[in-house]
DNA sequence: CGCATATTTGATAGATTTCAATTTATGTGG
DNA sequence: CCACATAAATTGAAATCTATCAAATATGCG
């Protein structure tokens, strides 16, 4: 009922930008199979793997990541129960970037073949699923800017703010979310040293804004995060469900 | 006949990734609308305009910028001749983020409508268009472990490599190609300031690596540009055209 | 020729990294 | 439930890189 529930949390975002009829989401309840878990600090899948499947996160954190030849490595984006990581599986053969789990996460996977065969049947679910990856690439742009324009604090926090947002956690100024990242996690997907978000963590805790332990953070005061974040969630709001192929 | 050879261009870009029929190429065809030209400097569509078209670029170089609350732009991607800027306005209502014209440059316009009924008709030219986006979006995530992971000279010479790529302009260790960017808008893209891109592309000049001027990129020595930026092109290569749709 | 824009330079301040060590959590087997 | 092993978080001091500010040259264009 979880793997269930992932896809409800899935099918929800995506009917904020694809009006979908009944038909349409039956037919893609059918293809989240079995729900498969995958150990922390393991990766997934890696850029060139030959893919067969793609899936939708069930529980946990994954992290797409791309290696420097420099041996350095960055996290360009999270994913988190009720996304897909990897919609690119739907139409790309071989894995194009790195998919890691960051903490141990469950996964339910769905066959491409299946995947084809529903898309081809209901055309507007590969509009949808079009869209999410639209959406995925405005996020990845945006975190450009982030690690480009911002520095550090502000860098932190609108991760921070963005995850928040994401994982619909946002009920008043002061609340919390799951998110089992470690402060080297963070170094690695905000282009930070370890070091340094160690102290930048310290920095917003102790101005009360924010705080993360033991897989939660604690959004201490939701104003002064997205201020100090310069944090515009305009990138994340889709609210004119469009039906334009099939 | 410009406005035709970029839609080549951009036609056999696609068919690397997406087997297409002489009707779906011909039904492609048929979108490319009077070109157009907009001024140096100048934002073509800004975020959350409404938008009724999409484009092709002709000639000039198109960027997306993504603008900081505290007034910064970040240069999310470039886009030049060939390249179908914002494949985005396909599936999406209003822009996803602003195009700016950094130079002065021609554009294609295709009408959505035109652009819906030609998807319909053809689905694997939708399937050609979802892997457009899917690839834009793996560059700008390439472009985050970029601006993340390299310190300045890397980081420069990183944006370079790709761009010699992706048009095409390798074609022996010393080559050039046209870039009509400024260093203000290279500093843009890289996060970083200008005054640090200025230094950074002298002590690459001295190095005979590269030498920008006058909108001309000169590369030097394409393998040590490889080697100091740490490139790897492995993320623009698409060998294996599919057709799964349609 | 002369304005406007782009590039270049110098000197200084500031943010972030680096390196190495220490402390604190976390998990596991006995 | 404690003891140990391991991973994660924390600290300090110094080195680097990059930003900032302000001014001087170039360069392109009408």
């Amino acid at each position: 009922m979880l793997r269930f529930s992932a896809t409800r949390l899935f099918l929800d975002k995506v009917q904020r930008h694809t009006r979908l009829t009944e038909e349409e989401i039956t037919g893609f309840l059918s293809l989240a199979g079995q729900s498969h878990s995958v150990p922390a600090d393991t990766d997934m899948v890696r850029r060139g793997d030959p893919v067969s499947s793609t899936c939708l996160v069930v529980e946990g954190l994954l992290a797409r990541t791309v290696d420097t030849s420099s041996g350095h490595r960055q996290i360009a984006a999270f994913y988190v129960p009720g996304d897909m990581p990897d919609v690119h599986a739907a139409m790309m053969t071989s894995a194009t970037t790195t998919l890691h789990a960051v903490s141990p996460t469950r996964v339910a996977r769905m066959q491409r073949s299946d995947v084809d065969a529903v898309l081809r049947k209901f055309p507007v679910l590969a509009e949808a699923l079009w869209r999410e990856t639209i959406i995925d690439s405005i996020i990845a742009m945006e975190w450009t800017a982030n690690i480009g324009q911002r520095q550090a604090k502000a860098r932190l926090a609108h991760l921070f703010a963005e995850m928040a947002v994401r994982l619909g956690a946002v009920t008043s100024n002061s609340f919390e979310y799951r998110f089992p990242a470690t402060q080297e996690n963070l170094a690695e997907a905000t282009g930070m040293t370890p070091v340094h978000v160690n102290r930048t963590l310290q920095a917003l805790r102790a101005e009360g804004v924010l705080d993360l332990n033991s897989g939660m953070a604690h959004i201490r005061d939701w104003r002064r995060l997205v201020e100090v974040a310069g944090f515009d969630d305009g990138y994340l709001r889709y609210e004119d469900p469009q039906r334009l192929l099939g």
